[in-house]
DNA sequence: CTTTTAGTATTACCGTGGTAATACTACTAC
DNA sequence: GTAGTAGTATTACCACGGTAATACTAAAAG
């Protein structure tokens, strides 16, 4: 069975790193990004001001302006991305196989003590519904 | 703390496809490749060919001449690709957090009641160790 | 009113993944 | 030995994410 691939979600590195900074503060400006986008490596203002046009033409960021300055707003949710980036990697990486996900995560020690709890955690309140 | 990028891997959608392809059968020809693929979307031959060689400059592939045919085998391990893969996937889209992957999945109902066993499985055993 | 300032708009470039036509080359078959 | 044939090599694009300098524009400051 063929999975359909729906409605593709494709984001670059610093589009990601944009678009989770809008969706943490609701509503950001270009020097708003900027200031977050400081620590580490520190792409230049018209960078990220090219970005966020180019984010706004794709469809993932508005704006309205006040008082001349463009503050804009995500209009799709991190959830949406979130499922529709990982549904891609998980298809592409592992064949559409959750639990082979979660075999390579495991195998790997990527799961700490912590996160193992709060992970059954999880699946037993699902568990219930 | 700041994760560090160690030996990153990156693979566009078609490269995957075709390590995938290798991976599977341990090693493989364009033409091996270029029939796994007939089923979807058909890269030309010549397309195939440049992706393949282009993974061997990045070192993801080696090959083998046979009778004047080669025969690409892969340099690095999938599990290997796999790790790199999501865990940079992991970083950029969940910060870093296991339990907001997992949290994000079990949300989406992307996990199967049989999924969630299997995974319940591998963390008793993962608990034995 | 003229200069500074704070913002957006324009433009241009680079790297890389993907695409593929075409050229080359050495066997194979007649 | 000449004509296919089956492979690799060469070459050339395109799209897109990322990068940023520079141009423009309008408000604010003097």
């Amino acid at each position: 069975m063929v999975k359909k691939k729906s409605s593709e979600i494709r984001l670059g590195r610093l589009e990601l790193q944009i678009m989770n900074i809008v969706w943490e503060k609701g509503k950001a400006t270009v020097h708003d990004v900027k200031d977050v986008l400081g620590k580490g490596r520190k792409p230049a203002y018209s960078t990220i001001l090219t970005m966020m046009r180019k984010l706004e033409t794709k469809g993932y960021l508005e704006h309205d302006v006040d008082d001349r300055t463009y503050v804009y707003r995500p209009t799709i949710s991190q959830q949406a991305a979130r499922r529709g980036i990982l549904g891609d990697i998980v298809d592409r990486l592992f064949e559409g196989s959750l639990s082979l996900l979660l075999n390579s995560l495991v195998e790997q020690n990527h799961i700490s003590e912590k996160e193992l709890k709060q992970i059954q955690k999880l699946i037993k309140e699902r568990g219930k519904k």
